[in-house]
DNA sequence: TCTGGGGTCCTAGGACCC
DNA sequence: TCTGGGGTCCTAGGACCC
């Protein structure tokens, strides 16, 4: 039996001639993305347990092939752990680039296909295949072609669900891994959730699982029996909601194209624990070039910097601060973190954590006299006040306004805007 | 076994304004 | 002298997903 069949088998519902012409939204999901990755180029690994994640002491799994899953091995397990549950695993390090690399060429066979693709990761995205059955047929074939070219394409191999709504192709996609395609046609929707356990639902983790567990709620079928109030009154309107409604297999989302980024953040764990204020502010230094760098890139300004604190044992603090005049700038996005920094960690207790992130965006077209002082940097501050006058000749003084002009109101406590200026060079 | 790094969304309380 | 209600913004924390 080829693997193939394997995955076709796994389509038990839906035989040959089925009606599925309902199950116009696809899911599609790379098997072991990062590990297939790297066999690509170690194919004598193939068949053997290998695990891409972080090796040293506080790694944790990225990604496991299926044969070291066979062994327990889980995403996001502490690799301490996983080496315990499967010592001949051949653990390799991550490489983005690659799997950024892979990830363009899977969206561009996508792309082919129909232009309504929603990535949803580095690794799957949501198609809505509706309006492509002319060129390419129904869905089950569409989503055999896509199987296809992503094996041509890549030497990679995907699952493929097929569904009437968003949620239920992904269902679908993680029910026939690996290397499967499973159409489920909206009349077997409700019947097929049903004999699912409650941490099917999208948005039912290890929380929210115990909690119904504690009401006696362990499957779809007697989640979509309780009453919604009782829902939301154990877990809020809004999940309460949701989940009755996706229990029922009703989920109304479209497939959305374009979204845009809510915050752009970095974070680092220590080896050992840091104790060093000075460590911890260089760091922070660190994090806030490249947030700051990130944005720019993005063309973007942001409104709020937040810092993020883990301590020795694992509890976790965050605090932000909104700035009266959007900003891009590493100078800026640092000391804001900075005076957070400061405050949070008075104590000088060891952190294990520390993160920036920089939210409530604003885009904006047009370069700023800040960005492009932070891009030429600290000590080539006159570079920068030339670019300010090259930018000003090129796009006129209206486009190279200062960053605080951005800003939508001022500080409630009346400080003033925190936004640098070239020609105001500050070294601090 | 001891828990990464990048995100999104939700809730709740308080300030503030009208 | 005692007391509104609604709306928006900001902050903190937590759950969840890949």
């Amino acid at each position: 039996m080829t693997r193939k069949d394997f995955g076709e088998r796994r389509t038990g519902m839906t035989p040959a001639g089925l009606d599925d012409a309902s199950a116009m939204i696809l899911h599609v999901d790379m098997d072991a993305f990062f590990v297939a990755v790297e066999l690509l180029e170690r194919p004598e690994l193939l068949g053997t347990p290998v695990i891409v994640g972080g090796a040293s002491g506080r790694g944790v799994v990225s990604s496991a092939s299926y044969e070291a899953r066979r062994y327990g091995v889980r995403s996001a397990m502490p690799m301490a752990r996983a080496l315990q549950l499967c010592p001949s695993a051949v653990v390799l390090e991550g490489h983005m680039h690659k799997y950024r690399e892979a990830s363009e060429r899977i969206m561009r066979v996508f792309g082919e296909i129909t232009p309504l693709v929603e990535p949803l990761s580095i690794d799957e995205a949501f198609l809505d295949v509706s309006g492509a059955g002319r060129m390419f047929g129904s869905p089950t074939e569409i989503a055999r072609l896509i199987r296809r070219r992503v094996k041509h394409e890549t030497g990679l191999t995907c699952s493929v669900g097929a569904a009437s709504t968003k949620f239920v192709a992904k269902l679908a996609s993680s029910t026939c891994k690996p290397d499967g395609l499973l159409v489920i046609p909206a009349e077997e929707t409700v019947p097929y959730l049903h004999t699912l356990p409650v941490g099917a639902l999208w948005g039912v983790g290890q929380a929210t699982g115990d909690a119904l567990k504690r009401r006696g709620i362990d499957t779809v079928f007697e989640l979509a029996h309780t009453p919604v109030e009782t829902l939301v009154r154990i877990l809020g309107r809004a999940s309460g909601e949701r989940l009755h409604e996706l229990a029922w297999g009703r989920d109304d989302r479209r497939v959305v194209t374009e979204r845009r980024e809510k915050s752009v953040s970095h974070e680092q764990t220590f080896a050992h624990d840091e104790p060093s204020h000075a460590a911890l502010e260089r760091e922070v230094r660190a994090q806030a070039d490249a947030v700051a760098q990130r944005l720019r890139r993005a063309g973007l300004v942001a409104r709020t910097v937040s810092i993020k604190l883990r301590w020795a044992d694992f509890t976790t603090l965050q605090r932000s601060r909104t700035l009266s005049d959007a900003s891009d700038t590493g100078r800026t996005i640092f000391r804001v973190a900075r005076e957070l920094l400061d405050e949070a960690h008075e104590d000088g207790r060891p952190v294990r954590l520390i993160g920036v992130r920089a939210s409530d965006l604003v885009e904006t077209g047009t370069a700023t006299s800040a960005t492009l002082w932070d891009e030429h940097h600290d000590d080539e501050w006159e570079a920068a006040e030339r670019a300010v006058d090259r930018a000003t000749e090129r796009f006129g003084r209206e486009a190279v306004r200062p960053a605080s002009l951005l800003g939508r109101r001022e500080r409630r406590d009346g400080r003033q805007g925190l936004t640098e200026r070239p020609n105001a060079p500050d070294r601090g």
